[in-house]
DNA sequence: GCCCCATCTTGAACGCGTTCAACTTGATGG
DNA sequence: CCATCAAGTTGAACGCGTTCAAGATGGGGC
């Protein structure tokens, strides 16, 4: 705990210092082999020895084996938003953003889908750094709660004003939940969490809007209140 | 994969045979092991020395470190359906036995919080035994179903006929969801986890009894039919 | 030209979960 | 009483992630 120790490089700082070429080999050599052979069957030797270093030196610049997945986060959100961008600019129904968004996620991660499912269980752990809730997570979090704060801002959507600040934060919880479906779902090509975005973003659609509804007013403080109690 | 050997009786099996002395005695001094010191700072040498037993002879009667928790899965199983019996048998407002029965889970489970953050990884993978949805854990999760058809089936709930089918289903999903935040909740005595469950019982509580109302019927149909298609 | 010293690199060593060939035990039947 | 053999037990050995004391490198001040 609290071992912040010397370099170790953040994410995506400057580091113009000699070993970043050292540091940039190591993470390609990994990111293939995780790819190649999945996270468990890919060794620290075998990634030292790819990459032509000793295994002490990945160490020096990643704290451990679960932290060159960081990495992984850090891409996937940036080629999330990127893939995410054409409907942003195209769309302005809220479903329709909201849809297109989900599956630009999926996109992104369909081809790591064996590789994720084996290292979903480090990021699950709650006291793990690659919890998506974590404080060494919180820069690809907080970009992708970004990411669902454009799809409300950017969209044409009526909500109740109560519940509109907390819309984003509970979008992304919904993606967590995709995702975590996602994991799961063994169907070829993963069709079935296809199908539950396409049968859960109508719902949410009609939800948000009947938010501002006369008898679902109560309901829709009672959540707003909840979300309040449970954040302290 | 695939390796049924030899012995290795499933967990509450009749086995009469000499070793199920050894086997208590290992599972016995590994749960305890584990609340004391936590899963991943048990050893299995600490395990087998403290059972005065060799290594290998644990893993005669257990697979995996992590088989000897599906030991715990059941024990849980089996408090929380006695502790959430009272409740069943006092209450017939819906919201009082959900609420009960919820709190009675995490009754059984507060004293292992630690242990359970701990191993949760492993259950989290979806290739796991150790999964809540996997088939290993069938046994379990069914048993668990069964609790919140009970709470259902016993209270005075007027439900929709279509959702009502599925919701026995979908409360143990919330269950789950109520074990997820319980993992995470770092909160003194996962005070928040309690407040999960007061705050959502009754929005839960009001979601079904609304519907059956004219305008949420279609959302009730949409959300059936949506857990119908990911049924396939 | 030389030394200094932060930066970087090394690989043997540690403790872990797990495996397995070899050994012991004790009920069975001749 | 002994031979048999499935059931139970052993602990050395393996490969893994990780650590760390020791060494190599090379830009900057003198």
């Amino acid at each position: 705990m609290t071992d912040q120790t010397v370099p170790t490089t953040a994410a995506g700082e400057a580091a113009t210092a000699r070993g970043e070429q050292t540091r940039q080999l190591i993470l390609e050599t990994a990111m293939r082999l995780f790819r190649e052979r999945g996270y468990a069957r890919t060794t620290m030797r075998a990634i030292a020895t790819e990459a032509g270093v000793a295994v002490g030196n990945a160490y020096y610049y990643f704290q451990s084996k679960e932290h060159l997945i960081q990495e992984f986060y850090a891409r996937t959100q940036t080629e999330h938003r990127a893939a995410a961008q054409p409907v942003l600019d195209r769309e302005s129904d809220f479903a329709a953003r909201l849809a297109g968004v989900l599956h630009a996620g999926i996109d992104v991660l369909t081809p790591s889908h064996e590789f994720a499912a084996s290292f979903f269980k480090t990021a699950a752990e709650p006291t793990s750094p690659l919890s998506p809730f974590s404080a060494e997570s919180s820069g690809p979090r907080e970009a992708s709660i970004d990411l669902y704060a454009e799809v409300l801002t950017g969209s044409t959507a009526k909500v109740d004003a109560e519940l509109r600040p907390q819309l984003p934060e509970l979008l992304w919880l919904a993606y967590m939940g995709v995702v975590l479906f996602w994991v799961y779902d063994r169907s070829p090509g993963q069709t079935r969490t296809r199908r539950l975005i396409d049968g859960a973003v109508p719902l949410v659609d009609r939800l948000v809007k009947l938010s501002r509804l006369r008898v679902l007013r109560p309901v829709t403080q009672q959540v707003v209140s909840l979300i309040h109690t449970l954040r302290h």
